[in-house]
DNA sequence: ATAGGGTTAG
């Protein structure tokens, strides 16, 4: 019995990134039990046959589905742990909760825990929302929707369905002492995949502080909270836990490393963990690398890790080619895209998803060769969605195209009309070129319909506390010393020469617009960094924008980079802008 | 004996 046992239990706790046998074909190991034991074919045997050909185990779902039937069929009069385990067994699939249904149609038993754990398991990876809320519903009858196998899996499955504030309340209705490692990592992932990184950190330092160790689950799920922000000293913190409960060597949380520290933009942190894992043959870990490089707009170095890659016998995949190829266009380089959508598809037999296209669209754009753009939109075999759109019409914005402008935001509002990004970045086209009419236009639309737009806001990190500033906020403890720290800074950039342009006139009231530039988020961000004791004299800052930053800031961050001798990388919604000595990364196209 | 939480793109 000891080979179904072992496979059927866990290893990946004990040993990182072994894969022991999880690769035995099961039918060996059926087979092997059946010669070892044939007289031991009782109900035990049959659960365990069944866990061993269980869905769960495979990467995939597999074709053993026959053989799980019939073992279930074998079992003399079924009990809940028979059915439970046929359940588990094919979670993920609608026969399982076909399965579920027959249960309760022909016998008299109920679910317990372990039943509705599988059960909203497979509603949350088909995305079943109504069938996962009477389960809900039911556990709460009885009486188990404070247990900590029914609140994880209930907790993720209000992340698939986008509403973090269910996961919320369904973890603190539980009982702190019903809390577990398993519950607590699965609302830090929750959080983190509904991007609400600030409460992922917090229930972070509460499982901590509730004494439960960290789990390779929980710290990539605070990793990725962490790179959402862009918090470097959060990933450095999170990397120290690691460190100490041995968890870093497991790929999942190099992976989230890699990724964390190449979305605070520090490529050297990242390739250094990468480095030290990269006997590690898992594709996520390599596409991290290359990601955080294709970020960056390092073309190189990300094609060099892609043959590192081929050298070492691993199967490059679509995310593979989507950081190469987001690479690429964020080098501005057409030939380059060109070429490896092309290989992609040719060489490597990947067939190029929308998001694949979606680079190209966007570098054609870039570069200005808008007739090429729309040539491919229209011989692709996909429906273009509202990305697509945009980065043609922020293309639209960088060469100064107002009239083709209008038509791609057109494009976009038909998708959603209440996309804000659309009538935002309209109007702001229209405004460059001082065409006010349409401004006021655009204005009119967007109340007309009730559009409300997201305000600014920028995040930055200053002794692993992160800062959050709102568009002219006014709410931060050291809000006087900010402000007039800001004015100490323009006031030097003027001397500079530099005249505020008021180009990109935003959808606020007028008045607000002359205020806006000393009050956008990043500028309040900025200066916190800047003042006294915040942070040390020669360190990076690390801005965090929601938005793109605007012309003005972009041009006043360029002279204070200079003013000040700091760099300074600000993360906007598109892309990544070193300002040193007075340049920009970005070539100041962005 | 049956069980819940995972990274990479945009």
């Amino acid at each position: 019995m000891e080979g179904v046992r072992c496979c059927s239990s866990s290893s990946s706790h004990n040993h990182p990134n072994s894969h022991n046998d999880k690769n035995v074909d099961p039918r060996v190991i059926h087979a092997r039990n059946l010669r070892t034991c044939p007289n031991f074919v009782d109900r035990f045997f049959h659960h365990r046959i069944i866990s061993l050909y269980s869905f769960n185990s495979k990467p995939e779902p597999n074709s053993h589905s026959s053989y799980i039937h019939r073992s279930f069929s074998l079992i003399p009069s079924p009990n809940l742990v028979s059915w439970t385990s046929l359940i588990s067994s094919l979670s993920g699939s609608y026969l399982s909760l076909l399965h579920f249904l027959s249960m309760l149609r022909t016998t008299s038993l109920l679910p317990n825990h372990r039943t509705l754990a599988s059960l909203l398991r497979t509603c949350t990876s088909l995305l079943a929302f109504p069938f996962g809320l009477s389960l809900h519903a039911f556990s709460f009858k009885l009486s188990l929707s404070e247990d900590p196998f029914v609140g994880s899996s209930l907790i993720s499955f209000y992340a698939k369905q986008g509403s973090p504030e269910d996961s919320l309340r369904v973890f603190y209705q539980m009982s702190e002492r019903q809390w577990d490692a398993v519950c607590c990592s699965a609302a830090v992932v929750a959080l983190a995949q509904c991007y609400r990184p600030d409460d992922a950190m917090d229930v972070l330092v509460r499982m901590r502080a509730s004494g439960f160790k960290p789990t390779t689950q929980s710290l990539s799920g605070a990793l990725r909270a962490a790179a959402g922000m862009a918090a470097l000293e959060q990933c450095r913190v999170i990397h120290g836990c690691a460190l100490v409960g041995g968890l870093d060597r497991f790929a999942v949380v190099c992976c989230a490393l890699v990724n964390g520290y190449g979305k605070a933009g520090a490529a050297r942190e990242a390739r250094r963990v990468f480095d030290e894992n990269a006997d590690i043959m898992n594709t996520g870990l390599w596409n991290a690398m290359m990601s955080a490089y294709a970020q960056l707009g390092e073309v190189g170095p990300a094609i060099e890790i892609f043959h590192a890659m081929e050298s070492k016998g691993m199967v490059p995949d679509e995310f593979s080619f989507l950081a190469i190829l987001s690479a690429c266009a964020n080098a501005g380089s057409v030939v380059d895209t060109e070429c490896w959508l092309m290989q992609m598809r040719n060489v490597y037999g990947l067939e190029p998803s929308l998001e694949h296209y979606t680079c190209l669209i966007r570098v054609m754009g870039y570069v200005g060769r808008f007739e090429d753009a729309k040539r491919i939109v229209r011989e692709m075999q996909f429906e273009p969605d509202a990305a697509i759109w945009r980065s043609l019409l922020m293309a639209c914005g960088h060469h100064g195209k107002a009239d083709m402008a209008r038509t791609m935001a057109d494009r976009i509002l038909a998708l959603d009309p209440n996309d804000e990004s659309a009538y935002v970045i309209l109007a702001r086209i229209y405004s460059c070129a001082r065409r006010w009419d349409e401004v006021a236009e655009v204005r009119k639309m967007m109340r007309d319909r009730g559009v409300k737009k997201e305000g600014g806001r920028s995040w930055i990190e200053v002794q692993h506390e992160v800062h959050v500033f709102m568009a002219g906020d006014k709410m931060h403890e050291r809000i006087q010393e900010i402000y007039a720290k800001l004015s100490e800074l323009l006031g030097k950039v003027k001397n500079l020469g530099h005249v505020p342009g008021w180009k990109e006139a935003s959808l606020d009231s007028d008045k607000e617009i002359e205020e806006a530039m000393g009050y956008h988020s990043e500028m309040l961000a900025l200066a916190f960094g800047l003042l006294d004791g915040v942070t040390p004299a020669g360190k990076t800052l690390r801005i965090v924008k929601n938005l793109r930053i605007c012309m003005d800031c972009h041009m006043v961050f360029k002279y204070i980079s200079r003013t000040v001798q700091r760099e300074i990388l600000v993360r906007d919604v598109n892309r990544y802008h070193l300002f040193q000595d007075g340049t920009c990364s970005c070539g100041d196209i962005w």
